[in-house]
DNA sequence: AAAAGGACCTGGTGGC
DNA sequence: TGCCACCAGGTCCTTT
């Protein structure tokens, strides 16, 4: 479900709704997620103060004097901010209710997320702690990902998936940014010329911007911490459109599966010569 | 060290 | 309508 701009969007509704607000209530309605919610959670959070929300790659923290929560929303989650009174929908797995009488909702039909907790650095986490750059780190370059693909023949857009080189660059958003860099899928890192890593860094940045700005893609499960949808499914060039044609060329679309994922493509934009 | 593939889940869709 | 195969915004873990 969510890659970078839909982690922000939720982010940018959770944070101003919590920070600075009391945590009255945790109620974990026994859901094992990918890991097991901890058990002593509500004891933890009990009259804590979420003094501050932040983003790390595609989890979010949300920071208290004691520790802090840790959450991913894996392919289906969401978070939903909603009256501690509301309707209690399916997959509903988690619930923090604060003193301002709305609670964050953790909702996860596949339940691939985690909801986890640290009392020490939360970028230290283990699941953290070897994240590669942010898509908007200033050192995130044509450079930095020449240096990395060095050596490296998986293929490029495995590659720019990989959360240990740039975080939060899913399936949809390594098609389109591929696209608009006219860089065929299939390419093995190594083969990428500094040119063309400077032309990819570049379009990352702008397809990720332009995503969030658009409050993120909705295909199936994702909406806004307001149950909102996103928009920027309207603007996706590849993604979901395999046999049509080319926006660019009018050459008809492409797919093919990298590494279990479905990659769509322009056959003759994004040519397989370097 | 890097790459490949399976595993974890539910729900929706399309074919027969 | 029912059953089945296959697909879906992720990523960890095991094996090669």
């Amino acid at each position: 479900m969510p890659e970078l701009p839909e982690v922000e969007t939720i982010l940018r509704g959770i944070s101003p709704a919590f920070t600075n607000q009391k945590i009255v209530d945790v109620i974990i309605r026994a859901q094992r997620l990918r890991w097991p919610i901890p058990k002593n959670l509500k004891q933890k959070l009990l009259d804590q103060v979420v003094t501050n929300i932040s983003r790390r790659g595609r989890y979010l923290l949300l920071e208290t004097r004691a520790g802090t929560v840790i959450i991913h929303l894996g392919m289906s989650g969401k978070l939903q901010v909603l009256p501690k009174d509301h309707l209690l929908t399916k997959h509903e797995h988690l619930n923090i209710v604060f003193e301002n009488s709305r609670a964050l909702c953790y909702i996860d039909p596949r339940r691939f997320g985690a909801i986890l907790w640290t009392e020490g650095n939360p970028l230290q986490y283990p699941l953290l702690a070897n994240l590669g750059l942010e898509p908007f780190d200033p050192n995130f370059n044509g450079e930095y990902l020449l240096t990395q693909a060095r050596n490296r023949k998986i293929c490029i857009k495995q590659f720019i998936m990989n959360n240990s080189v740039v975080t939060g660059v899913g399936n949809i958003y390594a098609n389109e940014a591929l696209f608009r860099s006219k860089i065929y899928p299939f390419v093995p890192a190594k083969a990428i010329s500094k040119k063309q890593f400077q032309t990819l860094a570049i379009n990352i940045q702008k397809i990720l911007k332009q995503a969030i700005e658009n409050s993120g893609t909705t295909l199936r499960d994702y909406a806004t911490s307001e149950g909102k949808s996103g928009a920027f499914q309207k603007l996706l060039q590849v993604y979901g459109r395999n046999g049509k044609p080319c926006q660019r060329c009018k050459t008809i679309l492409q797919q093919q599966r990298i590494g279990q994922r479905s990659t769509v493509f322009c056959p003759r934009c994004q040519t397989p010569i370097v």
